[in-house]
DNA sequence: GTCTATAAACGGATAGAC
DNA sequence: GTCTATCCGTTTATAGAC
């Protein structure tokens, strides 16, 4: 027996079609059919296609960011580093996800605005947040770091997005563990 | 005057406009009133949508490939990679486009397998190069490659991938410049 | 080669009954 | 809330005239 509300369903079958064929790759109907509803209910919860995507983003977003900000901060920035490494991993799910806002990064030309600067939120979100971890990992001594963590942490979060991608490309999800690595001590 | 085949401006736009919106997010109407033709002209050439987009990538991945291969490989290898970062910075274009391949590696799961392997040979073929240049980079002392250079090739190439997106995302060329700062020696 | 015409399915969205 | 019915534009693709 199914639990959640129409809604929430709606929403979390949206997020999976998001993360596997983008924006312009699912339909109401695709929806509606996972669902069991017909398209005109679905807007009755979401009247436009882009008020779905925004609230998929919204939801997607603070789960990811409140996951991430929980990682235990008196553990060590290698430790750390590699529980990020782990959440990352889940957005694969079976094989065939990527990150819903790296997705959605790559469709940012049939957004609108709104949409667009709760992408750039979500990233700058991580960016920061990797790059306070490398400062600390250097001063530690536990990882390696080039240059200004700053810079280095957009250059990180963009290898993240990248390998995600290409792990689904090429169906191995051991690629995650090499981004972790290419920044540990040895 | 127009002085290429409509064949060739149609590709040329094809290639554009996946750059810039991906698989779905473009039509064969688009096409056809970009370059002047009915969209029926399209199916003269491109019998379907997969046909067109698998030369479009074959024209990009051979153009791409034979500039990375034509890095002149007499340079140290710091200079080389920027030569690399020049040639990721020309694909964003105006500012609104990222990679062929890495927006089909995005859009992956809406098309068929031989589209997918054409896709994961020019990845591989950039983390090769990517590999073999991190390998004199650190045997030269030019470059910081902390583990196995292979491993640290596809690192990188993610890195430039998810960058390219990035960089589209915030409207900022800079960020292609940090990755191969965040490699050499200071 | 390029066109007109057309097919047949799909797209997001709305009105109104229940 | 969910449905039926429907609108109307779009999509890929084909047949056949020129």
């Amino acid at each position: 027996m199914e639990t959640r509300t129409v809604r929430e369903q709606l929403l979390d079958y949206a997020q999976n079609l998001i993360m596997l064929r983008g924006y312009n790759g699912f339909s109401y109907r695709d929806l509606a059919e996972l669902v069991g509803v017909k398209t005109s209910s679905i807007h009755y919860y979401f009247p436009s296609k882009e008020d779905l995507v925004l609230e998929a983003i919204n939801v997607y977003s603070s789960e990811s960011l409140a996951e991430m900000y929980a990682i235990d901060s008196s553990q060590s920035a290698d430790l750390r580093l590699d529980r990020y490494a782990r959440m990352f991993g889940k957005v694969l799910g079976d094989g065939d996800q990527i990150c819903l806002c790296g997705m959605l990064a790559a469709d940012i030309a049939s957004l609108p605005e709104h949409i667009k600067q709760a992408v750039q939120s979500f990233f700058r979100s991580n960016e920061t947040w990797l790059g306070k971890l490398l400062a600390e990992g250097k001063k530690q001594g536990t990882l390696v770091v080039n240059g200004e963590p700053e810079a280095a942490g957009r250059v990180l979060y963009a290898a993240y997005q990248g390998t995600v991608l290409s792990s689904r490309l090429f169906g191995t999800k051991g690629r995650l563990e090499e981004v972790a690595r290419a920044y540990k001590v040895r």
